[in-house]
DNA sequence: ATGTCTTTGTGAACGCGTGCACAAAGATGG
DNA sequence: CCATCTTTGTGCACGCGTTCACAAAGACAT
């Protein structure tokens, strides 16, 4: 190790793995709270433990970022906050705008976790003229006519969108040739930007589907057969084909073989 | 409930893989609205781009569900809609209870997303007594204490957890303990739960820190690296989440009024 | 100094997910 | 009934991420 770490080895600093950064706020959380605590130091066992992780793969993420530990001993708490944060550019102030401002644009609004952490909500952006110049979150808020002049005059990189799914696209593409590029999308919708451009999404339904999905595995574990869904999959199927055809359903709701042309 | 089962991949059974798990909540909702517009088939081309996946990709994960697809032709829709439907658990009624009504709660009560799928919020639950009795989205808010008795008897086994992050853990072992089996996390915290429940978790915060860090990383490329100072860091860490303490109060920080920061 | 003990940093093996490329299946037209 | 055309389903190879296991590095005691 200790290959000449210049401050940008294009082997290294390039090479961040995806998986890595996404797991480097969850690190920082952890430090801070040791941090408030005035831990000095930690093992690589214990702060994986307080982030939910294997250690062998926390000492993995951190050694992409350079040989902070100390063998015998640890991490030291404060620099590894500090280094964390400057990879993951906390240590510059990101102004954000959020776009639409409903109940979930105002909960976002109102999130402290932004505000925290070098995210500043530069402004709030509605569709709704009735909602100009009504203050959430102590922040006035504004109309989408605006979006372009407060982009380019905030110098805002990040977005949040958090409108109706039907809008999001529109309201994406007017970010980006603001200048937005990155963006944080709530609405249920696949956003398509040009190449240079990063999304995040968070879908709250996808996330309650997927426990559904192993909810169900694991009640039908132990009953190993369909108990009694066969009502409601049918219910269902018929309230599905409603729009269609819908003259080729299971008689009794059960799995029917491949259906036929 | 299944008797000894030693954790596995989670995947075993028929095994759908988690990514494919993942991805079917996606192309469920393109296809349902194919279906809206009574689009009677689709190619794994088409689905694959409304998804915003490669069609191969598409197809495989097909592939673990069974052959539903024709060749020379493509996907019924409807019967696409009903099958992954049924895969997902979603011809069933899930009863959820959301705990922590807050800003967020508040906005994950009016979202229409959940109550669309099979999800149905069978109740609101809060910590303030102050909060009891008064209607959110309709539905009246219900004190901590009643908690056990709602999860009991509604059988709920869904539970979303939007409280402040030092109250997330101690609802978890109270949800967890009256029965719920999948949780669904907002509070920034790493929960930890006994085998057998699964936990999703969805933080804002994090998402916007990975946008961050990309954001730097496309801003950086010939300013590598400035000066920053280390006081910044400090103050950074000094102000992070009091996560530990767990009430919601705080100045301005991590734990805003109503948000687990 | 030297030995012992703790903990890091990492080489290597493994498994999962992704995407290519193509043969098989079925529709369609003559 | 046969030929052609479209699209599925999947074998295969590759790359990423995870985990194990251990040598090296440093702290600490004697």
């Amino acid at each position: 190790m200790a290959t000449g770490r210049t401050h940008r080895p294009a082997t290294r600093s390039r090479g961040i793995p995806e998986a890595t950064v996404a797991r480097l706020p969850l690190y920082l959380r952890a430090l801070t709270a040791l941090s408030e605590r005035s831990v000095p130091t930690v093992s690589s066992e214990e702060l994986a433990a307080a982030a939910g992780v294997n250690s062998a793969k926390l000492r993995k993420d951190f050694s992409y970022l350079g040989s902070y530990g100390t063998r015998g001993v640890g991490y030291d708490v404060e620099y590894l906050v500090y280094q964390i944060s400057r990879e993951l550019g906390l240590t510059q102030d990101w102004p954000v705008v959020i776009v639409g401002i409903g109940n979930l644009g105002a909960a976002l609004a109102n999130y402290g976790g932004f505000a925290s952490r070098g995210f500043r909500v530069a402004a709030l952006i509605d569709a709704d003229p009735a909602m100009a110049g009504k203050p959430v979150a102590g922040i006035a808020v504004q109309h989408t006519d605006e979006l372009e002049h407060i982009i380019e005059s905030n110098g805002v990189s990040i977005g949040v969108i958090a409108t109706p799914a039907g809008a999001a696209q529109q309201v994406c593409e007017r970010l980006v040739a603001a200048g937005v590029t990155s963006i944080l999308n709530f609405a249920p919708t696949v956003l398509t930007v040009p190449d240079g451009v990063d999304v995040r999404k968070v879908d709250l339904s996808i996330e309650l589907q997927i426990l559904a999905f192993h909810e169900q595995r694991k009640a039908g574990e132990e009953a190993s057969e369909n108990g009694a869904p066969a009502d409601r999959a049918a219910a269902l199927a018929a309230e599905a084909e409603a729009a269609v055809t819908g003259d080729r359903k299971g008689p009794d709701g059960d799995l029917p073989a491949v259906m036929p042309a």
